[in-house]
DNA sequence: CTCCTTTTCTTGAATGAGTCAAGAAAAGGA
DNA sequence: TCCTTTTCTTGACTCATTCAAGAAAAGGAG
């Protein structure tokens, strides 16, 4: 019985991806859904909130896993500590801003896995291209 | 009296830079020039060649200065410790293996600040476009 | 050239994200 | 329901980077 039929069933993700379903997975799961571009400690928090004893490690550990699997992605602008969010397979990048750390969206823009040609590879094989866009979020940039 | 007429000025980057010259900035300037892309560990130990006695310290303190500066550029790609370059004010972009972490300039090939432009900025302010690739080197994806 | 103020460097301790390791608990197939 | 494997808990630990206080060097003024 579903209690939350809009919510995605993170169980089925975990099935599928041939990982065992426990709770601090799901937890996880759904807190990254929940919270996009969260840092570590804020999904540690945020999983508390359902799951008042979950250990750090275990935060650790279920996004190591899903991020393995695919479920999740991991981003690491500089200076920042590692987030996470749930959108994959798009292809998509981020701007972040250098002032507050927050962090948006942004859609290839060029259409076709855009960025994937590098001028010059020197013999790399190249799968990803990842592209952060530097600047000021709206807040920073009016507070002058 | 230069005695290494191929070498740049790093004396005369600094000052120009408005910074003062100390033994320790001329030598961890000279070190990033010649280490392209060395962690701040791999340029403390360049430096040390030269000056056997600087302190960690110094060494980060030189760095920040210089990247602020902009005689510098630090680079952090996910998963490494810093990383520092002298090729500045070109933005070119990188190539990271993603299994020995070895990095590689990659100019921009789409010619006119090209990445530049995101579909959608959010409000944001955006002042540059960082793009790594990753993939594997030459080396890592021989080796099967 | 010498003095004085400011900036930078040394030394040594501290921070904090992330990892490691051993045993306890939970998952899920037999 | 039992058993094996995977995962979680607990708690210690690593390592890049930062902080802080005093000592030393840089460079402009006189």
């Amino acid at each position: 019985m579903p209690d939350s039929p809009a919510a995605p069933d993170f169980s089925a993700q975990l099935r599928s991806a041939a990982l065992r379903v426990t709770q601090p997975r799901v937890a996880v799961l759904a807190a990254v859904h929940e919270h996009p571009h969260a840092s570590t400690d804020a999904l540690i928090d945020a999983v508390r909130g359902t799951l008042p004893d979950v250990s750090h490690q275990a935060v650790y550990d279920s996004l190591h896993t899903l991020t393995a699997a695919g479920l999740v992605r991991k981003i690491q602008p500089s200076g920042s500590t590692a987030r996470y969010e749930s959108r994959i397979g798009d292809n998509h990048h981020h701007v972040v801003c250098r002032s507050c750390g927050a962090v948006a969206d942004v859609d290839c823009s060029t259409g076709h896995a855009p960025c994937l040609t590098a001028s010059q590879s020197h013999g790399f094989v190249i799968d990803e291209a990842e592209v952060i866009y530097w600047g000021l979020c709206p807040q920073c940039s009016t507070a002058v």
